[in-house]
DNA sequence: TTTTTTCTTGATTGACGAGTCAATAAAGAA
DNA sequence: TTCTTTATTGACTCGTCAATCAAGAAAAAA
């Protein structure tokens, strides 16, 4: 059965699984057994591939981002002028594949690990950054010299709603939350002319 | 040396032994032998008290949801009328004392929480939920039928700026994030009247 | 075929931690 | 004083888990 070239087959099936179990206990104190049962194979194998617990989630970590980062840029692709690309980004945010349970599980454990991980602040870090000058870069035309406190409060609505959204009991979420942030963005625009 | 009435005392100093210890490491993932010895006693004691681990969380979790809305209550009674009122509510959370590592992170590990454990959940909810209503109190004499709407995204932004602000790696936060919040409180009240 | 490389796991180690319990000690009640 | 209630802990149980390792199995190379 061992055939080559299994190790990016494996990795990826470690993430994955490692996603899926954080979604399922909420937490990331789990066990490198669970997730390496999920991904059917042995925990020796999953140290093998990774080193360690926590080289895992900052794999699964990189790979939740990246997946964010490309539903962002096929947005911003299929969007023409600053004012639909600030609408496809924010409408981004919200995707019902953002509010599966696995992900918002995923997303509030990075941010607790960003505190007390170096490499996980640096992630995070990465897409704050992003996403503000995402924004800033379409907001400019728009609003010139105050494009980047408008920035921050849009970042800061996205990701407060999120939060918001995503601990909410009641599923039922990203319409809304969309909707009030383009509100937002349509009521600042207003406010710049 | 064993008085009456240690009871009291002693949950007390567990619990504020309980945020620091979180506060220290950043996660949940702490033992109740360390959270005894900051308190100063064994941690036989603590379960005795507590009955378990996750008791002591819970009541972590109400002691801080306690000490904020006493800082809400506080500032609200020096307030007069419904504008400085919102003023008042939005200063309050970003208060420095709410910028304190220990409470950052009591907060975001209870938002953890929150995804898996009932209680956690409708402590969680409720703090919401008094938010919610102390700004649509106040904004309903000022906006009207939009107060719902404009205090949804006024407690979005307070809550995606405290997250933002939180998880900065270079401390120096509160001011602006303030200077945010009012700055769309009073592009709502401009955009209502 | 023999050898080497890649893949894989069961078993083990070593450590740690939640929760229990029996026993001690002090204070107040009777 | 004797009894009861409250406070307190050290020692122990039982379980779990991350990480290691030696060894097996299959493909590819020689």
């Amino acid at each position: 059965m061992p055939k080559l070239g299994m190790e990016p087959i494996r990795r990826a099936a470690l993430v994955k699984a490692t996603i899926d179990e954080i979604g399922a206990t909420g937490t990331l104190d789990i066990t490198v057994s669970k997730i390496a049962k999920r991904a059917g194979m042995s925990s020796a194998l999953a140290h093998h591939y990774f080193g360690g617990k926590e080289q895992i989630f900052l794999a699964a970590m990189r790979h939740t981002l990246t997946v964010y980062g490309a539903e962002v840029r096929g947005a911003l692709a299929m969007a023409d002028g600053p004012k639909l690309r600030l609408e496809a980004i924010i409408r981004a945010g919200f995707t019902s594949s953002n509010f599966r349970r696995e992900v918002i599980a995923a997303w509030l454990n990075f941010y607790v690990l960003a505190q007390s991980n170096p490499q996980a602040q640096r992630l995070l870090t990465i897409y704050q950054r992003r996403l503000h000058s995402n924004l800033v870069f379409n907001l400019r035309p728009l609003v010139g010299g105050h494009a980047d406190a408008v920035a921050e409060r849009i970042a800061g609505l996205i990701d407060g709603l999120y939060l918001r959204r995503g601990l909410d009991p009641r599923g039922e979420a990203g319409v809304d939350a969309t909707a009030h942030v383009l509100a937002l963005l349509h009521a600042e625009l207003r406010a710049a002319s």
